[in-house]
DNA sequence: TTTGCATACCTTTCAGTTCAAGGTATATAC
DNA sequence: GTATATACCTTGAACTGAAAGGTATGCAAA
C-alpha cells in the first residue's frame, strides 16, 4: 500500500467559495455571478455558465442557498440568497482556503525552518 | 453559445508548482518530495505517490527536470534536479499563482471598490 | 525466521471537476 | 431581419487527483 492518507481533492471548492461569498454580500442571480467574478477579478478568473449554474443548483439542493424568481424587463431571473447553512459552509471554505494558501506560501517562500534534514 | 472564453483549468498546476519549487531549492528524489510536502505544510497538503510520480515523469519528459540514478543503502533512488526550462516553468507557475490568489483574495475581502453596480 | 514496517520505485482505476459547446428564449439596437 | 446582450439550462470530453494496488530492499522485533 502506498499513500497513507491524503486530502479529498485539495484544490477544489474555489468556485463554490467565490459564489457563496458574492451572494452572501448581496442577493444575486446566476448570470450576474458570472459577470461579477469576471469583473471583480479583472479577468484573472473566468468561470463560465457551465460551471456556475450547476454549482448554484447543488448549493440550493444542499440548503446553502435559497432562491426566488422574478421577471425584470421581460427576463426571468432567479435570485439566490445565502442561508445559515450557507454561511457555515462559506466560513468552512474560507478558513480552509486560508490554510491551504498559507501552506503553499510556506513552500514557495521556503527555506526558513527547512534545511535541517 | 454561452461562455465566451474561460481559463484552462484555472486551479491546476499546484502540485507541479510545489514539486518544482522544492527541487529548485535542492536536488530531490520522489519519495523525498512526498515527505517534504507533507512536513513543510504541516499536513495541510497531502499528496500521495500516485500524484507525485506521474508529475515527476511528465516534467522530465518536458525537459523541466533531469534525473540521475543513485543507490543508497541498497535502495535505488532517482534524484531530480531542475533545468533552465524548469526554472522558466516555475517562474510562470509562481506568478500565475500569485495572480490567482490575489484575485480570489479580492473577492473574499470584497466590497471595497464594488457596490457601484 | 518470519512478520512487520519504513524506504523507494511504479501503475491502474475511479470519481469528481471544469471546459467547451451546445440549446432555448426575450428585448433591444441596427 | 439580423445581431447582440441578457438569462436560463444541459451534455460530453478531457483532465486531475485520490485510492489502491504492485514490486523490492533493509532492518528491527517477535
Amino acid at each position: 500500500m502506498a499513500s497513507p492518507k491524503t486530502n479529498p481533492n485539495f484544490m477544489n471548492g474555489v468556485p463554490e467559495l467565490l459564489i457563496l461569498k458574492l451572494i452572501a454580500k448581496q442577493e444575486m442571480y446566476g448570470y450576474e455571478v458570472v459577470q461579477a467574478i469576471r469583473l471583480q477579478t479583472e479577468e484573472a478568473i473566468l468561470l463560465g455558465e457551465g460551471v456556475i449554474y450547476p454549482v448554484l443548483h447543488a448549493l440550493e439542493r444542499d440548503g446553502a442557498l435559497k432562491s426566488r424568481r422574478q421577471t425584470v424587463n421581460g427576463r426571468r431571473r432567479i435570485y439566490y440568497s445565502i442561508t445559515p447553512e450557507g454561511q457555515r459552509r462559506l466560513s468552512d471554505l474560507t478558513s480552509n482556503w486560508a490554510r491551504l494558501t498559507k501552506a503553499i506560501q510556506t513552500v514557495i517562500v521556503g527555506g526558513q525552518h527547512a534545511e535541517a534534514v
